[in-house]
RNA sequence: GGAGGGGUGGCCGAGCGGUCAAUGGCAGCAGACUGUAAAUCUGCCGGGUUUUCCCUACGUUGGUUCAAAUCCAACCCCCUCCA
């Protein structure tokens, strides 16, 4: 969508050719400030799971132009801010989770920022925080007295996050009513700590943000931006995160490699050209080149890019390799494997490789001229694979036998 | 507090004493066509069992029946209207 702006930042200039702005606040100003020298901004992640999915993606990419622009980005892990719950575009209250399920969420988490962004000391270093540091200390009464006073109920009524959930009848507890003030309070202080002026997210934290810029120029003077992007959708109107068989998870421990590569392979014809700007560091020239030759390499490079990004280049090329072997007819190390002591069952393999949930599905799967092996499909369910066999179900799905 | 309506398989939504593992739609999986895409068409779609067999399931717990998702009772939860 984008604001049909023109940069005199580069930061900004990238982020808005590469489709990354939905909403801003005094564009002018901020483009001037970041043209002008090194800003510092920050994204809050909330620790509600063990890992980060693609749909955190977009947020992760601006971090990454932010300090390829010669800025400082700061990750912020809602340690504390988890232990309220954001209502924002939820019907209901999250379950709470206790301190010990946040801190290995938090663990979890942290890793997957590594490879997007770099940390260190250096002046655009990348900083990683916990909110509950200073959140977790605060005491009542003079919170209230110093930001809460800067709050208005009537306006809180009017935010979306809040105003859904009361037109709708749903309950709203006080609890996560304050997380705005918490979050704007978030803001307010990376400001004091490290100078932070700029806070970016979801389309869906517009109020939160705006909150706090709002939040420090009422009690520093200062002006702070806020910056949205726009929620990413695939052109089947799908949300980015998350597919009928799962999340899609940044951590390699939740989902394999080859996995990671084949979803971007898979990306539908409509949304190669706006991925590649969104999820790769491609050039606009590049993509364009790429967009101009076939589909489907097109595709290839942008899963190696995209894996790359989050694994590691050679996770991506081992991913690229196996799926050029696979559907070349071989098949590719980094597949999936099931190991066996001497031959079993077709059914078995199935279950085994996770093709099928049950024997009764690997029965079906088998009936219905799915399964194969080593590229000849099975009609008897009898078969037997043994090590070195390559077993598929479907076209896309491949799994190998080996020895235990 | 009073009066109604409702809780069904991943979701939506029929069924309202046997023929119900439960119509239909969506999602999902597979086949055909293709390009590891989309669209379309076909099949499958609780679990086990090499299959006209067994188990588990229609909010929970009991009951009536040869037989209940379907009837009764109590309880839990949701919605609407009245106070």
């Amino acid at each position: 969508m984008g604001c049909g702006m023109t940069f005199a930042s580069p930061f900004l200039a990238t982020l808005e050719s590469r489709g990354f702005i939905h909403q801003l606040t005094d564009a002018g100003a901020l483009d001037a400030a970041a043209a002008e020298g090194m800003i510092t901004g920050y994204i809050g992640f909330d620790c509600t799971g063990p890992s980060l999915h693609i749909g955190h993606l977009v947020s992760i990419m601006m971090l990454r132009h932010l300090q390829a622009a010669g800025h400082r980005p700061i990750v912020v892990m809602g340690g504390g801010t988890t232990k309220v719950g954001d209502p924002s575009g939820k019907d209901d209250a999250r379950p709470l989770l206790d301190d010990a399920a946040i801190a290995a969420n938090m663990a979890s988490i942290r890793t997957a920022f590594e490879r997007f962004v770099v940390f260190g000391d250096g002046p655009s270093d990348a900083v990683m925080v916990n909110n509950d540091d200073w959140l977790s200390t605060i005491s009542y009464v003079p919170f209230l007295r110093e930001i809460g006073r800067h709050f208005s109920i009537n306006r809180m009524l009017t935010f979306d996050s809040v105003r859904l959930r009361l037109d709708r009848e749903q309950p709203l507890s006080f609890l996560e009513f304050n997380y705005m003030i918490v979050q704007a309070y978030d803001f307010l202080e990376l400001n004091r700590r490290f100078g932070c002026v700029l806070q970016m997210g979801g389309s869906d934290q517009w109020g939160n943000i705006v909150g706090g810029a709002d939040l420090i120029r009422r009690v520093e003077g200062r002006q702070a931006w806020g910056l949205t992007t726009p929620l990413i959708t695939r052109a089947d109107g799908s949300k980015m995160g998350k597919t009928a068989a799962g999340a899609v998870w940044l951590n390699r421990d939740l989902l394999p490699d080859f996995d990671y590569w084949q979803l971007w392979r898979n990306t539908d014809d409509r949304d190669v050209a706006r991925f590649l700007k969104l999820f790769t560091d491609l050039s606009l020239a590049e993509i364009d080149g790429v967009m101009a030759g076939d589909i489907n390499a097109a595709k290839v490079r942008l899963a190696t890019e995209a894996t790359a990004l989050c694994r590691g280049q050679e996770a991506a090329d081992a991913a690229a390799a196996t799926a050029a072997a696979t559907f070349g007819g071989g098949a590719g190390e980094a597949l999936p494997k099931f190991a066996v002591a001497e031959p079993v069952t077709i059914l078995d393999a199935l279950v085994g490789l996770g093709f099928a949930a049950s024997k009764g599905e690997a029965r079906r799967l088998v009936a219905g001229g799915g399964a194969r092996v080593d590229g000849e499909a099975v009609v008897d369910e009898g078969v037997m694979v043994g090590p070195g066999g390559k077993v598929s179900a479907g076209k896309k799905r491949h799994g190998l036998i080996i020895a235990v």
